[in-house]
DNA sequence: TTGTATGTAAGACGAATTGTCACACAATGT
DNA sequence: ACATTGTGTGACAATTCGTCTTACATACAA
């Protein structure tokens, strides 16, 4: 049986968690926020795991001048959307439903969290009923 | 950096849907379920996944006469919530409002789960009512 | 008793993953 | 010239994971 590899690792992570709070910023860039000291390691470790997710399509890069200018191609929410369909597919035959039935009924939401719930839920039920009309 | 496993893998995964289908089932039963012409090797791959799966406290095992007797511990929506949290927490910052979020605003609902959605909701919030009254 | 079938336990294997690092080289500034 | 900083490519060690191998125990029939 093939393995598949997980689709972003978590050191590759990190950097995209950098890149969706920098907009966009150079390896050099990236490395200072990761690291306390960096040194010459970190930025050749970066800088392959960064290539890495430019060929998994995740980042894209701008060759501007001397170093290299890099960004995200992906919204957190799309690789949200992703792992929860991963989820759903290899638990619940792809349906989304008993995921949303698991994190209703769990306790892992504060009363504000509930709050912002009901207005999102509300939003969706006003829009699908303006739809019909 | 330690590499964290993966808590069930896609082979175990296979296991644990035959021990939820049939509640509890020997290594032999398990194997007929899997695989349309059994052979030993089958056998062996079976009983180290399933051993592998005891030690990571999902399956239990009986030991009634010769043959043992497995069974899941832990349910399929337990399973679902422990990958939820991962991807909360790696992605979130631990919160599951935005998971809410992307599964409402997705369009992998169905017409019939979206009915069984709003009545979910509604059971929940009557609930909440009934507590707070 | 001798096979034979079926069960168990424990470990080795090879391919793949993943974070890290090493090497070679180009461009830039002093 | 040379140190600094960038780039690309590839190797590495540790781990994972599905599979298979070896060794041994138990039950049953001839």
């Amino acid at each position: 049986m093939v393995r598949i590899a997980k689709d972003v690792t978590e050191a590759e992570l990190e950097i995209m968690r950098v890149l969706w709070e920098l907009e966009s910023g150079t390896i050099r860039e990236v490395v200072d926020r990761l690291y306390k000291t960096p040194t010459r390691n970190n930025y050749q470790t970066v800088k392959k795991l960064m290539s890495r997710l430019e060929s998994k399509k995740l980042v894209g890069r701008k060759k501007s001048g001397t170093a290299h200018t890099f960004r995200a191609l992906v919204h957190k929410a799309d690789l949200i959307e992703r792992r929860l369909s991963q989820v759903a597919e290899s638990l619940c035959d792809g349906s989304s439903l008993p995921l949303l039935t698991c994190l209703l009924q769990g306790k892992g939401l504060s009363a504000k969290e509930r709050k912002s719930l009901q207005q999102l839920y509300e939003d969706l039920t006003k829009k699908s009923g303006e739809k019909k009309s």
